[in-house]
DNA sequence: GCTTGACCTTGTAGTGGCTACAAGGTGCAT
DNA sequence: ATGCACCTTGTAGCCACTACAAGGTCAAGC
């Protein structure tokens, strides 16, 4: 498989993968006569394996790791475990925050009446009041 | 006041107030004779009004606008009102995003029994499983 | 056989919003 | 005169790509 098809089969873009390579999160894979990188499945099933980590918001380093285990059958599950555990975390810290900026926001602009700006709530709020 | 002072002030680290005036978004000021910045009240205004914008998530084109917008007395603050809506609408959007994450990653993890690699259901699902 | 166009190759630079560092100058207390 | 905190400039690094330039390869159609 060239690496336009890997790419078409996979959702992950041409560009992206030979990036992967490059970081070395992916195989190099063989080349046809013409220099031309050919992908088997393998190489595909990595792909969606790291694009659906990337989905659910894993880092690169998070997904090195993962991959590593993901090799070692016979280990406990443990360290995988406690690694999405903790971008799970992550994800509920940012979400909290997002919330508190939305709140803010919403009460912000609620405030604003439309006026010129000297009598803006908003620019207002930015620039002087106490949070 | 040197920029150390303004720093601890304002909240803002001298790095990034130096930053900000490499991008314009903060004028240079006045320099001593040993060539050190010296900033006023006004400049130690403007850095607190950046530094809400940005801790309610404000890109810096959306800032440099708004303060352009703050100068500008007399006009009707419409257009920071469109501003500040359309930057909410993105916020929500983002946490409506991370939920989903949050949500899948949660379900995710509950599947996991801490068995061994090769059964695990967290590396299962990256690898295999339909979403 | 020649052209067209889709695909591939490498390498480099840009995105955002800082942050870190290096190498040196200044100002004040001891 | 020495030490230390502070300041200066300039450059590179962070993350996960994305865009672009300049060129090579291949199959189809004329």
């Amino acid at each position: 498989m060239k690496i336009g098809e890997v790419a078409r089969k996979t959702g992950v873009k041409a560009e992206t993968i030979r990036f992967y390579e490059r970081e070395g999160i992916l195989n190099a894979p063989p080349r046809t006569r013409s220099n031309y990188r050919d992908y088997g499945p393998a190489e595909a099933a990595t792909l969606v394996f790291i694009r659906r980590a990337r989905d659910l918001g894993f880092s690169m380093p998070d997904i090195r790791e993962l991959l590593e285990l993901s090799n070692e059958d016979d280990r406990s599950c443990a360290a995988v475990d406690s690694l999405a555990r903790a971008h799970l975390d992550q994800v509920k810290r940012k979400i909290a925050a997002l919330q508190v900026m939305r709140d803010e926001l919403s009460r912000m602009i609620a405030k604003c009446e439309q006026d010129t700006i000297s009598e803006c709530r908003i620019i207002d709020t930015l620039a002087v009041r106490d949070r």
